[in-house]
DNA sequence: CGGGATCCCCCGCGATACTG
DNA sequence: CAGTATCGCGGGGGATCCCG
């Protein structure tokens, strides 16, 4: 960000910066970071490549069927690459691109974010809804 | 990020990393960003505290429930401040909180790089779908 | 002006079963 | 081992109406 702290990089010329012109990719990165397990995929890769049923069992929670999705996604957009080793029974490995790489870094960041402000947050959820509760009454 | 370029922080003790233990919070930063409208708002509301209706008009394709609802999360978790003026008609403005200006800086980041790989996303997304459609044939 | 309440639809995601 | 195909649900989010 610079001087001007405008974080959609809408110039101040006076006019109330409008969404129309700043939608360029950020919805669709945000749909990528946003879905529920682009991000945590993105980081176990940063190890390095990793198996197909490595990442399963690293996750573990995921359904197949997920996996299979979220890594076909990211291949898509060229942030990991999907190698297949033609042996019997046959292996695959999934490694982060260039972008890749750099995106999770990104991530990273925001992750560090929130590692700083997780007690606050919570915090301040509790005192929202207490305060909510005290206007509406307990019952 | 530190030098050993793991993104959950789980160092390398030769355990393959699993995602348990790295939760805390990422989910819930990711959640918050993750959804339609929150990053638009917080990327608004840099430039200087906004009213209902001025936000809006800004977004325009947001519903008045959508914008409430993301309003009052916001909120909640502290990272924006509701402020009342009681007056004929009422006024109510919204600004980043200290927590919430930082978050969008990191937020401000990511769209950086989502703009710097648009074209890369792109190009790679057109490369993937029309290899699929030389795969399965042209219908 | 700044919202709350309600209805409804879409689709992301999980569970399960089957394949090369 | 590494997927694909199908079904079904839960909730995120839009449209609409109403209120102080």
């Amino acid at each position: 960000m610079t001087e001007d702290g405008t974080l959609l990089g809408v110039a101040h010329t006076g006019v109330p910066p409008q969404v129309d012109r700043d939608d360029c990719g950020l919805r669709e990165v945000l749909d990528r970071v946003g879905d529920r397990w682009s991000v945590l995929v993105l980081s176990l890769l940063e190890d390095g490549p990793r198996r197909y049923s490595d990442l399963r069992r690293a996750i573990d929670e995921i359904s197949q069927r997920m996996l299979t999705l979220t890594l076909r996604g990211l291949q898509r957009d060229g942030l990991v690459t999907r190698t297949v080793t033609p042996s019997t029974p046959p292996s695959v490995h999934y490694a982060l691109t260039g972008p890749g790489r750099t995106l999770s870094t990104e991530v990273g960041a925001l992750l560090h974010w929130a590692r700083q402000h997780r007690d606050y947050i919570e915090e301040h959820r509790m005192r929202y809804d207490g305060a909510l509760a005290t206007h509406r009454g307990p019952g």
